[in-house]
DNA sequence: GGGGCGGAAATTGCATGCAAGCACTCATGG
DNA sequence: CCATGAGTGCTTGCATGCAATTTCCGCCCC
């Protein structure tokens, strides 16, 4: 009855997942609350500005409220959440401004992680990620949307990795986790599928020519050109009324 | 009984900073906890390594265990702790590594705050920054450390706060927390003193010019003196050995 | 008809109880 | 003397109970 005004209650997709305690160790169930509250946001299956029932929660994924408190704190740290003291969590908002300011931020980070990574990069990893590269092409040509997001998230990550900086890392997944949202948002994407292809061979080539500087400006070029894309379809759909469309499937 | 090797109980540490339930409403738990232990955390007090037992945090700050836990988590979230199954969360390491790691990071995103900050300063912020800066001259000419150690921070944050970029920010604040901890930790600060102020006012020109490019320079030049200079102390201090000097007073 | 108010249900925040897992001790054998 | 292993106590992880606060509903008054 809380959560946002779809009609189907949240149970049917809480339930559709999967049921969470499959032959649990002892320490499981904290982690396993989290990742299942953190895809219901950022694949946008909880709108923004949903509250979250700590008893619904709950019920839903069979655990008590203490995993499922522990899963919230850790959500709002994220910012995926926001806190009201002695009210439910609500889901944050995505504002246009939110995600416009999310341009700068990560695109300042990969450029770094760019150039930090075309210094260290060995041989092995320069295959990896045209490995990567290589996936992504595959499925493009496959019109598979999905494996190619996933092998993006991974060409992308992988390269934060190679700069060898935890730190870098650190943050890095935690906007990673605000980008992808704000992606699934905007189910229009195919439109870069291509421009984003030639920008990511330039990148392996500037990697694999070990340029740091090339790394990291033609970094910064790409994850800016694709988060503005984002931000012109986020804007564009702002038309849609707020109401969360039922059953918006992520992708494809 | 577990908590690092120092003679003195944590106890009379924690308990000298306070009593944390002053006419509490009824969200501030959690949050209260979480002040604290990051405090002892970053000034030092307890060092890393150590280990968190939830029981004896709990007699000492008169709370039951459900606010800690949450609290521990949180701070896991943070990167100040690190979590282990079913075994106490323990404070996280400070490696030189990790410091290091620090450096092209923070550099890279108070350059960003510097750079767009002098784009949207508005004439009372450039008061506003003046003011920290001329506060900072004064507790310099005080010899007042604490003072000048506060106003730094405040007037560092205030940038990325004129920067007006959330995602910022919140970045800031997340490394704030790790780059205060590794100050503490190295309490040889004073050479770069008058340097640093130099170069404060060499950012504060910048930013009254509005000069985004100049700003964005001076920041990241500042920043990064000031964090190698800090891995430079702490490489030398690496020689005392892993041992936590008692009563380490955080500064002074 | 609209707005303010009172009370009850529901929800969060905190405290506590119970079971599983780890660490530590101590005895034993090589 | 050192290594090994069983037993015990302590610690975390999860579940649940209780109190304070918010919210929601109906009612009354204007």
């Amino acid at each position: 009855m809380t959560l946002s005004q779809t009609p189907t209650p949240l149970a049917t997709l809480i339930a559709r997942t999967q049921a969470l305690d499959g032959g649990r160790k002892k320490g499981a169930l904290h982690g396993g609350v989290v990742t299942q509250l953190r895809n219901l946001i950022v694949t946008g299956v909880l709108a923004p500005g949903a509250k979250l029932n700590e008893r619904e929660i709950c019920e839903q994924l069979a655990v008590s409220r203490t995993p499922v408190r522990e899963a919230i704190k850790t959500l709002i740290q994220d910012g995926l959440l926001r806190a009201l003291p002695n009210q439910s969590a609500v889901v944050a908002e995505l504002d246009l401004d939110h995600v416009t300011a999310l341009i700068d931020v990560v695109t300042t980070i990969e450029g770094l992680a760019g150039e930090l990574a075309a210094r260290n990069i060995s041989e092995e990893a320069i295959a990896e990620i045209g490995l990567l590269h290589y996936r992504m092409r595959l499925h493009h040509a496959r019109d598979e949307l999905p494996g190619y997001f996933e092998a993006n998230t991974a060409f992308h990550r992988k390269i934060v990795e190679i700069a060898a900086n935890p730190v870098l890392l650190w943050v890095w997944d935690l906007l990673a986790l605000r980008v992808d949202r704000a992606r699934y948002s905007s189910n229009l994407w195919p439109t870069r599928w291509k421009t984003a292809i030639e920008e990511h061979q330039g990148i392996l080539d500037a990697l694999s020519a070990r340029d740091s500087a090339k790394a990291g400006e033609a970094l910064r070029q790409h994850v800016r050109n694709g988060l503005s894309g984002l931000v012109a379809a986020l804007s564009g759909e702002q038309k849609d009324p707020p109401q969360n469309r039922p059953d918006d499937k992520p992708i494809g």
